[in-house]
DNA sequence: CAGTGGTCTAGACCACGTG
DNA sequence: ACGTGGTCTAGACCACTGC
């Protein structure tokens, strides 16, 4: 069930990495690979020790690290289970603007265009991608109270979700679909925030007048083997909604 | 050494909360109370066993959280340590502004006011607070590289931080100060961030034209026992400057 | 060298979900 | 009733630090 050979971990270290992150590198291949799909139910942890060799409390250890970073789910009771992105979840957990008292806006969307090229020089830079890498571009409107608010432009490498762009569209929430489709889980984004001005073009599509201040939100998204999956970059204008973030 | 009494934890978990919750929230009240002020060292996990009445892997288990929250710093070989704020670490963890290429900005400050008086409708909404509780406001401008960026204010409850505004100033950073001179330790802060385009005021201090857009940062900063301890509203001129976030 | 945290094991019992 | 994860224990050995 699984590397094929029965491995067994000797007790002194390879590498001197602990036997919990080596077992926790071991169940990621597994996901990875495949052999373990999103929503699968992991063996029980007397059996992951048998298999690895290790005992049960090493298998403990390493689903915790796993668990606390939400790619394992533990289900008393019942098992541990590799955890299944749903567009609800994504949205709660990348999707942070709220209104004035608090409450989470969830948006609607509206595909403006979806096309196929060529990294530029900055989508070279921000997706980490060599020169001459093709790219999947789409851009479009996220709506709120039937308002548009947010312009959104996202790059995606089309090495890695190949036949992404076939139909010309793209689903509301990506993250998920990049899970099931395509085996690429997203582990977190690191964003640069800031404010600019909105151009005529951005004016026009936003529904305001140009020149008024945009939040500008610059993100890179990363796969939980570290990977630049997602270069997207969202132009908001606010208007009484604010963007939520949590420091330290 | 302990809460005078020689506790002894039962087997059959009182209000069915784990042991190791148990004993990190007695390790947590030990903190609070100064017993165990910030920088000293903790007695060994064996000699912690003993006290608690539990065993050394369940002293392990509660430390392993507070170590992960940033309460408790190990160090092998040496003990476990209250985690000491420093300047430096502090600035580290909580300002978030980098330049184009990634570096990060330290900026200086300049001090406008210092006042007392009693909490407005919003902070007292902001921190938390009752009717009729006074705050300390201050105010004061952020510069990097001799150029103003940040017009900062900043209100704190005057009941958590009594004979702070005594001389009239606060240092360049206040979380580390909190810890050393008031036994208030910083965990984490919640931030609301938009937009918005400078006043004359605002514009006259960050030296620029009226009108320009700013991003706002209104921070709620939050003590490990989770109470409110800041409001800081944050207006940045950012001018290739960008704020740095990380999601998910 | 002694003492500390870091890792790992083996075994026990409990709480929960399912049949 | 059974199997799962959740907690807790006791003991072992290793790696690092400081004397």
């Amino acid at each position: 069930m699984l590397c094929g050979d029965g491995m067994k971990l000797p007790k002194a270290q390879q590498g001197n990495r602990p036997l919990y992150v080596q077992v926790r590198d071991l169940i990621v291949a597994e996901i990875q690979s495949g052999a373990w799909a999103p929503g699968a139910v992991l063996p029980s942890e007397f059996e992951l020790a048998r298999t690895y060799g290790v005992s049960q409390g090493t298998i403990r250890k390493a689903t915790d690290a796993l668990a606390a970073d939400q790619i394992l789910v533990r289900r008393q009771g019942r098992g541990t289970f590799v955890h299944a992105h749903t567009a609800a979840e994504v949205l709660f957990r990348f999707f942070q603007f709220r209104e004035p008292d608090g409450q989470r806006v969830i948006p609607a969307s509206r595909t403006l265009r979806t096309t196929r090229g060529s990294a530029t020089r900055i989508e070279q830079d921000r997706l980490a991608l060599a020169k001459g890498a093709r790219v999947i571009r789409h851009s479009r409107l996220r709506t709120w109270r039937s308002r548009p608010f947010i312009f959104e432009t996202i790059v995606l490498p089309e090495a890695l979700f190949p036949g992404l762009a076939a139909n010309g569209d793209l689903p509301n929430t990506l993250y998920d679909m990049f899970q099931t489709h395509y085996g690429v889980t997203v582990a977190r984004a690191v964003e640069r925030v800031d404010t600019q001005t909105a151009s005529e073009r951005q004016a026009r599509l936003l529904d305001l007048p140009a020149g008024q201040p945009l939040l500008r939100i610059d993100r890179q998204t990363i796969a939980i083997d570290g990977r630049i999956i997602e270069w997207r970059l969202s132009l908001c204008h606010l208007d009484g909604l604010y963007y939520a973030v949590e420091v330290g």
